[in-house]
DNA sequence: AGGGATACCTTGACTTTCTAGGCAACCGAT
DNA sequence: ATCGGTTGCCTAGAAAGTCAAGGTATCCCT
């Protein structure tokens, strides 16, 4: 009910997983850190969404898990991009930015 | 299952039709129309996501709608903001940028 | 008579997110 | 020794919004 800023909106939790995924392997746990750093603490990824989010990527062939050990010496499932990941990302921050820009057209009118 | 551009992300239609209807008062429409010429032709609105969005509007006091005859003659619903929408609209709005900004920083980041 | 545009509305499925947990291993402090 | 905090993975159920696909009615033009 009550709209709390960090909600995410639906669609956005892909591209991000994905963008942040092209620049470094991550495990959940590190992605929802790195998430929330670079967006200077507005964007919150609850674990909620984001383990369901990486299980639909690796679904749709995107993002490959492998077990390993974290820097905190953790036993953890560290995400890499497959090919077509790298594809996909591209076409959906481009998506983004050409779906963002028309919204602002329709705010700014005039 | 595809995902088309056009779709809506959960979350900006609601900021669309108030920031519209900001403007001017409209039926819904020439407000599925209206967003559609402004987005220059990206954004469609959907009846079945359009009208259930109004009465979501309404139900939280944010718009009235009242009948009349819309410049093509029909009979035809039209909406209008209310003080409490005026005020929302602003509030929506400032909040979209700040959340597309931070989106934005993790898509650029380093 | 028929088709197209205008206009409103509803239903059901689908997808995604959120809340709210559970489980386990490790570590530092009491 | 145990207690709390952190790291880390995972899931179930509910809530929410969107979409596809309808239905209804009126008006106008051919």
């Amino acid at each position: 009910m009550g709209r709390k800023r960090a909600d995410l909106l639906q669609g956005t939790l892909d591209l991000l997983v994905l963008r942040v995924l092209s620049r470094e392997d991550l495990h959940g746990w590190g992605l929802s850190k790195r998430i929330r750093q670079l967006s200077g603490d507005v964007l919150e990824v609850n674990q909620g969404s984001l383990y369901p989010a990486l299980y639909r990527l690796r679904d749709r062939g995107l993002i490959e898990g492998s077990w390993g050990i974290s820097p905190e010496g953790r036993r953890a499932r560290f995400y890499r991009l497959t090919r077509a990941g790298q594809k996909e990302v591209d076409a959906e921050q481009e998506n983004w930015r050409l779906f963002t820009a028309a919204v602002e057209r329709v705010l700014v009118a005039d």
